[in-house]
DNA sequence: TATAATACCTTGTAATGCTAGGTATATTGC
DNA sequence: GCAATATACCTAGCATTACAAGGTATTATA
């Protein structure tokens, strides 16, 4: 049997997870990883570290993202801050054109008379 | 360089464009594959060919979509016309509360005080 | 006799969330 | 002192899917 759309949740969030990232980088000026994992989970959104080290270290590559280590004042690992480039800004604001289009859209399937 | 985001669109179309058909057949009782790439198109919603009948098919395997050919009265090329199965009514009410909480989860990036 | 529209299908590619592992630092409990 | 936990980051490989680009068949139009 092919797999009984128990991952359905997982295909949606392809690109959903993107735009909450930064989304959420947008509103705190800058963040590092795991708390952005952190933040997410108190939203209700699920994001796991294999998902957001490789999604995080892409937007940096492709310059949507500006990263920047930081050791912590007196002791513990380093973090990596991600800061908004500023294309990483417009595409921001492209996605949340889209994605509140595509909520609209869908909207539009239960509406018979009006 | 990588892909400077223009798949964005792309990456979040997986699991809504399921979520989008599905609710149409709800709403419609049955449709068949190139009836609900218009009906898609006029709600805004672009889906290929090359993306709909594999999904159709995956669904149908599936059942969660039921298929059944009919005979054009007179002429023209036969259509498969897809319903929900029970198990796929199921589905789609799980998709639908997924859904929503996802766009909820996502205002609430924006809510600062209330 | 082309061309377009309807209506369905398939192969191959590119892209990515997640699993399951790993490394390193610091704190807490025994 | 030492095991366990929490913090903080990283990677290889797998499974999945939207799309491009091709195809077939039927009917209407120019």
């Amino acid at each position: 049997m092919a797999m009984s759309y128990k991952n359905w949740a997982t295909q949606i969030k392809k690109g959903y997870l993107e735009l909450c990232v930064l989304s959420l980088i947008e509103q705190h000026n800058k963040l590092y990883g795991f708390q952005l994992i952190k933040l997410l989970e108190e939203l209700g959104i699920t994001m796991k570290e294999g998902t957001l080290y490789p999604l995080m270290n892409r937007m940096t590559t492709d310059k949507v993202l500006l990263a920047k280590w930081e050791i912590k004042e007196i002791k513990g690992h380093p973090r990596k801050f991600y800061s908004l480039s500023k294309s990483g800004l417009k595409l921001l604001q492209e996605m949340k054109e889209e994605y509140q289009n595509m909520y609209d859209n869908y909207l539009k399937i239960g509406e018979r008379n009006e």
